[in-house]
DNA sequence: TGCACATATGAGCAGTCGCTCATATGTGCG
DNA sequence: CGCACATATGAGCGACTGCTCATATGTGCA
């Protein structure tokens, strides 16, 4: 291939912040604590210490995931007396998660 | 919540071997490196010292890079004289880019 | 066969990750 | 207000990651 083929080539890829963002989202999912999360909350919205509960984790530990997935914008909170409930932010994560496993039970 | 609620919540999960997959399979996309290869050979099959030249990294990095996506069946392989050429496995992938990359951009 | 090229692999190092433990912030209630 | 509870945050530790450099394996050709 030729360096003139190179160049070619470069200019029709995804962009730098591009695939920063792609890979940082991924990086996110890349967890087995954050797909638990995750899951559970595809199916219910649910408080920190619950969530602890249902995983077997201790809140600080959840918390401390919470807080990335709050910043990768996978999650959203609403508070309620004391406590804070999380939801998927989005629809976007099922749909991942759902051709993930399409990926992954055909190996 | 209650406890009971916590056992009834758990058994509609997913199993602990899907959720170790699917966090394998977004572990491994969750860098920069293997974005930019993935994205690349989802437009053109390539060998590894083309991938490197394109992507501006050693052969031996690109190469490290490989074997991981060929472990998690990512990319698939063919042999031509002395070069491997590289290509994407199954179209999941172009998915799940075309998926993530939904989510970045309602940032 | 012997040499050059293409790729793969292993060791090792700097940087990152996910947890725990201690502590801070925020809210409700007496 | 003052205390208990819910959550968030920071430091720090062991484990892991992605690269480089050196070396091994595999292929084509004289």
């Amino acid at each position: 291939m030729s360096s003139r083929s190179y160049v070619r080539l470069s200019a029709s890829l995804l962009s730098d912040p591009s695939v920063a963002a792609l890979a940082e989202t991924f990086k996110v999912l890349g967890d087995t604590t954050r797909v638990r999360i995750l899951d559970v909350l595809s199916r219910t919205e649910l408080c920190v210490q619950d969530l602890a509960g249902v995983l077997g984790l201790t809140p600080s530990a959840v918390s401390h995931q919470l807080r990335l997935l709050r910043t990768s914008r996978l999650v959203r909170t609403r508070r309620d007396g004391r406590q804070i409930f999380y939801a998927l932010d989005d629809d976007h994560i099922v749909g991942l998660f759902r051709q993930g496993l399409e990926h992954v039970q055909e190996l």
